[in-house]
DNA sequence: CAGCATACATACGTGTGTGTATCTAAATAA
DNA sequence: TTATTTAGATACACACACGTATGTATGCTG
């Protein structure tokens, strides 16, 4: 349950289980341990207080720390916060995005997204991204612009999958494309935030959901 | 300028030089006035950055007043904040739940929530609720238990209508009732949310969602 | 081992926002 | 008119969290 983050140690890839004895604290290794917590822990933290609300000295404290240690990982909050939206980016196109690709018919991809988003949006890190996007909408701030692009991103890869159906004419048509992948982005992350995790209520449901905004028939 | 709440009061040191036409306004209507502007301000403020981002001196400053007249109209920021929420929850069910009693028809009149809840969500203060309750879930701010207060209420008045569809048989049974009740708003909002007011689409779609949510066919 | 760099903790300075106390002007009441 | 209450502005005191500077212990390298 501690370790949703996988460190990035890159620091050669034999890691050797009985290579020079013990010595379990090299440097680096307990560095990349330490960022990794403290990611973890303002992951956490931002998806339950938003970033003006973060206290650093919490996340610190949280992680097992002191904020000596954050500030010798991160320059400052606002990298700090960076570094757990590129982190978050990352990790869900990597469990989510993979099994979407499987899918050859667009509904079904976009089906499977919403299965795969609700899936991933279990873990306690869920509301960092409609958090942060909710704080800084409107301004112009670093890190409301990276969520924004991460947004953006999913935004586009929807529509793509909403063009597609249609020319399938497994979409019914009807609004613009942009609108459509926006009423489904918007009623996939209220829905699984709504359930907040209980599954396997959360799945079914934001697959309902969008499906009633796509206009096709829900298969269950 | 487009004032939901009481409209702003213009003064100032040096207003109306060339025209004394208005008399003096009496204290309690000056005194209202200025509170329904700050109320404004505040709600404007609260739906933008949120309760811990939120700044009186700007809130102040954009009813075009200071923080003293703030803090003679308020106790605090929590009572400003909850006078917010107050005046919400009454415009809320004014404007809405009117609509919603005249259908008869469970399905119709969830409709017409979803409806009525994505046209009172055009106006600028649409994020209060689930901004507030993002940031303080978890918590125990008397703030947060407020707007939970109101989110209780809407859900279950949801799970109402869910039951007597199923009764009457318009409702396909599956998940449990709060589950869905749950569902349905968090979709609801997500989706009116995303959408940010651009009518029509916001009502058409919020519809949809819900629909979906439902298991009922969309009727458009 | 010396020395040096790294990981982290402690201590400090500063900005910013809240809340309160004081002060002025205007409205009501006598 | 004067006296009293009220609306609102200005000034002050305090807390809190951020960022930085400094201190200390532990791993690394010659």
């Amino acid at each position: 349950m501690k370790s949703q983050l996988v460190q990035q140690a890159r620091r050669g890839e034999a890691t050797e289980p009985g290579g020079p004895g013990r010595s379990r604290a090299t440097q680096a290794d307990r560095s990349a341990r330490t960022r990794g917590a403290l990611l973890e822990s303002a992951a956490r933290g931002l998806s339950r207080y938003g970033y003006g609300n973060l206290k650093l000295q919490q996340v610190a404290r949280d992680a097992g720390y002191t904020r000596g240690a954050l500030y010798h990982q991160f320059k400052d909050k606002q990298d700090l916060a960076l570094a757990v939206c590129a982190w978050f980016r990352e990790t869900y196109w990597q469990e989510v995005a993979r099994f979407v690709e499987q899918e050859p018919e667009p509904v079904a991809a976009l089906l499977t997204l919403a299965r795969g988003h609700a899936v991933f949006c279990r873990r306690d890190v869920a509301r960092v991204p409609i958090a942060l996007r909710l704080e800084f909408s409107g301004q112009d701030h670093p890190v409301g612009r990276e969520v924004e692009r991460n947004y953006e991103t999913l935004l586009t890869r929807c529509a793509h999958l909403i063009d597609a159906g249609r020319e399938a004419g497994t979409i019914p048509p009807g609004r613009p494309t942009r609108t459509l992948a926006l009423a489904f982005v918007g009623a996939l992350e209220g829905t699984v935030i709504a359930l907040a995790g209980q599954a396997p209520d959360d799945e079914l449901l934001a697959a309902h959901a969008v499906a009633g905004v796509l206009g096709v028939p829900t298969s269950s």
